[in-house]
DNA sequence: TATAATGTTAGACT
DNA sequence: AAGTCTAACATTAT
């Protein structure tokens, strides 16, 4: 679910509350996320993005790393809460509102995988399909940041790396080990801002089309990350609000609809496993 | 009931 | 050998 503008949206709205404060239990709803040892005692010191990636940073040399994958979310419950009478594993039929709370009255939250305490409140990871991970590591196990988008993209980097690829230039701008941060929406946002068809070889693209390519990619993302990101279907920033930038969305889930560029159809194909949407008449 | 959903990755193939 | 492709992970919504 969350690409880069959600999880920076995320990261700074941790920033507004865990720095300082000491992790006093954590509750493992899910055991597919693994033990996770060292942290209770400990105080957070920063809080940082790396890609799709969410770092903790906490007192003594660790950090804890979060990857929300595709329909993992966190909801900061304020104030003390006991948070294991507040949990339900699975749906079971009962409606969940925008907040990720189940019904009205006292909030209990559908899919609570993971539960953090601390003083001021409760970090809670909701995640439906389970695929998010949560791992602790000393902190110079972290990898090295590569090229992240915000602030800039070097288009002559990216032509250098592309010149002997014959990826479809979707799946290249996907490719974390490249860019940090993009995703499915904004990988096909990208392209239709830059007038380019998904299926073209990443090697095909000239210099013109890779300056384009790289401008595109921070407006896209710098704007989204102004919306506090994209909600489609479920995504919720740290305190359940949605966020705004689908009123921008030109492509991204819009097969059959009319194209407000140039009046064609909007279509929909399948490039590796995913939908990819684009306009056939401003993408040649 | 079949399909698709905002992600990654191990393993197979080229 | 490095690049590319596919299936798999788990669960729901349409």
């Amino acid at each position: 679910m969350p690409e880069l503008p959600e999880v920076e949206t995320l990261c700074r709205q941790l920033k507004s509350v865990l720095p300082g404060e000491e992790i006093l239990r954590i509750e493992i709803l899910d055991a597919r996320l693994g033990k996770i040892e060292g942290l209770v005692g400990r105080r957070v010191e920063a809080v940082k993005r790396r890609g799709k990636f969410l770092q903790i940073c906490i007192s003594g040399g660790l950090t804890a790393e979060l990857h929300l994958r595709m329909s993992g979310r966190l909801f900061w419950q304020k104030g003390g809460v006991p948070l294991l009478s507040r949990v339900r594993s699975s749906k079971k039929g009962e409606p969940l509102n925008g907040s990720g709370r189940i019904g009205s009255g006292p909030p209990f939250f559908a899919y609570s995988r993971l539960g953090i305490v601390f003083p001021a409140g409760t970090l809670i990871l909701i995640d439906p399909r389970r695929f998010a991970t949560f791992t602790v590591q000393p902190v110079e196990s972290t990898p090295a940041l590569v090229e992240d988008p915000l602030g800039g993209l070097s288009a002559r980097r990216l032509r250098e790396i592309a010149r002997t690829r014959r990826l479809p230039v979707k799946s290249f701008l996907m490719d974390q080990r490249l860019i940090a941060g993009i995703g499915n929406i904004y990988a096909c946002e990208i392209l239709f801002a830059a007038g380019i068809d998904p299926r073209r070889p990443s090697s095909g693209l000239s210099p013109a089309e890779w300056r384009k390519v790289a401008k595109m990619s921070v407006a896209i993302l710098e704007r989204a990350v102004a919306c506090r990101g994209t909600t489609v279907s479920d995504w919720r920033d740290l305190f359940g609000c949605g966020g705004t930038n689908q009123d921008h969305l030109a492509v991204y889930a819009r097969h059959g609809e009319i194209c407000r560029r140039c009046g064609g159809r909007i279509e929909r194909i399948t490039q590796g496993g995913r939908g990819t949407w684009f306009c056939p008449s401003c993408q040649p």
